[in-house]
DNA sequence: CTTGACCTTCCAGTGCAGTGGAAGGTCTAC
DNA sequence: GTAGACCTTCCACTGCACTGGAAGGTCAAG
């Protein structure tokens, strides 16, 4: 099949297969006479494994390391399993500090209900923003 | 002030002062005579506000929206709510993903604790991520 | 024989918030 | 007078997953 039919099977574009190959996620297929791709009809279910692994917030880097073992015939298995692994402890830290910039721009957003706009002066810019609750955390998420 | 002095009080590089101030952030300051730049004590607070409106999840972009406001001599105070009020729901929207995700790699988890290695074949690669439970959201959370 | 859909490669840009480094100028202390 | 700490500008690069576009080749239908 070629690159046009196995974008449109697959929901991404031609332009997103050829990168996938270029980052080593799905290997070059072989071509035609005229020099196209040529999908077999495994390649379907091998993007199918890399959206679904994108689904699970795995990188393509990472993907591209679970396939390497799988196809250097090993059992990513165990490696599989310690990725999510640390996806879910990566989620679970991202989900903290989201909960506490939510309660943080949720007190902003108290104060801001009860701010005199006259209150803010040309230094501070605005008092809704400045002052003991922007201390929380430091740096943005991630 | 210098700006390594203003840099060291407000604990980023030099560096991203320059970018901050071709970011439109943080004015150009006036120079000395030897073209070094030379922050007025107002450049802090300034700074401080930047890093505030940071740690609130607002990007530069919007940071100097409201700036722009304030240095315009206007009240940005609605337009601060109306950021906050975006930002929470945003954060809202980001929260149900991560959870939905979360929820998802849990699941896969489970699954690696009972899958058997030999059940993977070449085509899917890794039983463990490909299946039914992998329709629950299409794309990368953002 | 030409139109047009599809394909090829290659280079460059997106967004975000910086960071790295080169080449050179300024100021202070010894 | 020179070392070295600090400053200046400018350009390029980081990571991530694509996306856009130019210039040109291939193939089937009319």
């Amino acid at each position: 099949m070629r690159i046009g039919d196995l974008a449109a099977v697959s929901g991404v574009t031609a332009k997103t297969l050829r990168f996938y190959e270029q980052a080593g996620v799905l290997p070059a297929p072989p071509r035609t006479a005229g020099g196209y791709r040529d999908y077999p009809e495994q390649a379907v279910k091998r993007l199918a494994f890399i959206r679904d692994a994108q689904g699970a917030g795995l990188s393509l880097a990472e993907i591209r390391s679970v396939l390497v073992l799988r196809d250097a015939g090993a059992s990513p298995c165990a490696h599989v399993t310690a990725l999510v692994d640390r996806h879910l402890r990566d989620i679970e830290r991202r989900l903290a500090e989201l909960r506490a910039t939510k309660a943080m721009l949720r007190g902003l957003a108290e104060r801001a209900a009860v701010t005199d706009p006259a209150d803010c002066t040309d230094a501070e810019v605005c008092r809704i923003l400045t002052g003991p609750t922007s201390r929380l955390h430091g740096g943005r998420p991630h």
